[in-house]
DNA sequence: CCCAAATGTGGTAACGTTGCCACAAATGGA
DNA sequence: TCCATTTGTGGCAACGTTACCACATTTGGG
């Protein structure tokens, strides 16, 4: 087992003590002769530095600690992926920990953040933030990714307070839907609360009914999407359009109507909310809302970076992140029979607001 | 900027030595009675011990560095998951790298991980391995997954030798196809490589010729997918189907052949290799071979376990995870056309070994 | 009753690094 | 020529933790 490569050894090496080296190594003065000897004596021994000797004295890594309720999901590994290049550019190192939409686990990942002395959080919870300002002792820089809220604590980077699923909805109006089912999310969780009210809402201001029995909070995974497409393509007086949680939901939705021979956006219109790379594969190409994870992540380090280097010391700030609805082949008004019952309602939300 | 709590605040509010409370957290004998107060402390001081201390005056961090290609990936970022899922029972850190398939960002990750003292290594490299090795100093196990090797160095993950693509081959081969096209993969990569071979391997044995100009190793995602199905769709005596290097080009190029009117599996069938979960959404549905995420990080981390507990320490293991065919929809017997134009062949080829 | 062993606890040095202070040498103005 | 300033370097303590040793106390056998 052989001994690490110290700070020492280089000093040694190039007959200085070891705080010329340290100086050296952090760009303060040295001699350019004592400077050349230790940048041969380090390619020399080999050495690297300690992250955890340099942890302890400065009671700070260079370690940013992101959580996630879930890498698998795509918008959330984009996000993920775009951080965690930016960061390491800056010499960052990114810790990914992802919670599982587990709030304990949420807080055992921040206590993680503080045990390791991270420069900084960057935390998508699905929940509101109370829990995580509990924090004894001093806490790192904490930028949010989260639904629309009206004051937070922390820094916020969220979708804007409009939300996706407004856009979702008008859209379909305008197509000529009425009857519009919701699926996806899990009550108590920021996002898909944020989304569902998003839909009520609209829905409300179209002067549309709605029908408790056609809001599905399943969860936020394809199969929970599959369920839910199960259930609305069996219930007596089938809805003509599906607003989903988000693509994976959506997608879900979709096979389900294609197992059971419904045929999508015939027979009915389904939306989603993500824009994941694969809301282009699927057939239909799904419509969809954006919520760019790449956009997120770099809006949230922007900040994060504001607080860690100190550029940025101010109350919590905001930044709102547009959505874009895109239309693709998942919608289409409904069919002929379902107009044809209300012929009237259909032709005035014909002359509604256009998009 | 408040104090830390340090364990001497916990010894000092407990009235006994830091020596006993760090043998009280390490599980050394502890009298019942001290014990009982030094909960009693760490509840009442909010104690939480400080990582980068442990990690310096241990040698060692319970950090595990995992180095994938592409956290994007579906396969990675699963494989990811559950290690990382598994690390965090066994109250390890799981820092996820992404090398982006470059080999000098690979050895950054790989020379971070000793910086961090890292208990352990799980690198998903598209190259050989050569490149690992060149440690100075005392190096961490590693555990490798890759595609198969002859006598790897350190402990490895891979896929069965036979390979992913001979399965794909010889399902096609038995559908009557004779002209296949390989898309996908980089020169260079081990796992591209690894599978290419495969599928020239078994052409060979099938007696099948090989046009250089239908072997396109375009890359690794969708996009470099679709650009090989547009080659593909336009070329003059076009295949009849295409083996691809992963599921991710396998969307691609069908995505590719969509928007030129070739509908698959009519007119071209398509393969792919990883079974992500968007391979079921597809339309249509792809065939394809797994190679299942979840289990290489299972095995993977089964192993690392080994080293860094000790329980094993002999001669560097090889783990097989066996490839399975998953036949579904994008596959089929070739056109009609093409089997008219050589119908000896395609009848010898009828009679040939059953999958 | 005495000594040996077992049990529980405290002191201390070290892990590798950096920041502060002190000091020596070089420089420059009067 | 002398003192003040600048420039470059080394010594030392500390970050929070644990491993080792030493020591005090209790236990038990002879």
């Amino acid at each position: 087992m052989k001994q690490n490569v110290t700070i020492r050894n280089v000093a040694q090496h190039a007959g200085v003590s070891t705080s010329t080296v340290s100086r050296y190594l952090n760009s303060g003065y040295v001699d350019v002769r004592t400077s050349e000897r230790i940048r041969e004596a380090i390619g020399a021994t080999g050495y690297m530095p300690s992250m955890m000797a340099r942890g302890l004295k400065a009671q700070q890594s260079n370690i940013v600690v992101m959580i996630v309720p879930d890498i698998g999901n795509p918008f959330y590994s984009s996000m993920a992926k775009t951080v965690q290049h930016q960061l390491e550019m800056l010499g960052y190192v990114t810790v990914l920990l992802s919670s599982g939409e587990d709030v304990s686990r949420e807080i055992a990942a921040l206590d993680l953040a503080r045990q390791m002395y991270a420069s900084g959080i960057i935390i998508s919870s699905i929940n509101t933030c109370e829990h995580i300002a509990r924090a004894p002792g001093k806490t790192p820089p904490i930028v949010l990714t989260s639904a629309y809220q009206e004051s937070p604590a922390f820094d916020t980077v969220m979708v804007h307070h409009l939300g996706a699923t407004p856009l979702s909805v008008r859209h379909l109006v305008e197509l000529g839907h009425r009857r519009i089912a919701f699926a996806g999310g899990t009550p108590g969780s920021g996002i898909a609360e944020g989304r569902l009210n998003g839909f009520l809402r609209t829905m409300r201001e179209e002067n549309l009914p709605i029908d408790p029995a056609l809001i599905l909070q399943e969860g936020f995974t394809q199969e929970d999407g599959y369920r839910a497409g199960k259930y609305l393509a069996g219930i007596a007086e089938r809805p003509t359009a599906v607003c989903c949680v988000n693509d994976l939901v959506a997608l879900g939705v979709v096979h389900a109507f294609d197992d059971l021979g419904l045929r999508v956006p015939r027979d009915i219109s389904v939306t989603g909310v993500d824009n994941i790379p694969y809301a282009t594969i699927a057939a239909p190409e799904l419509t969809t809302v954006t919520n760019d994870g790449e956009l997120f992540g770099t809006e949230a380090l922007r900040m994060l970076m504001g607080r860690i280097n100190g550029t940025y010391a101010g109350e919590p700030r905001l930044v709102e992140i547009p959505n874009v609805l895109i239309v693709r082949e998942s919608t289409a008004p409904p069919h002929p029979n379902y107009t044809l019952r209300e012929p009237l309602a259909y032709n005035i939300k014909e002359g509604g607001t256009p998009l």
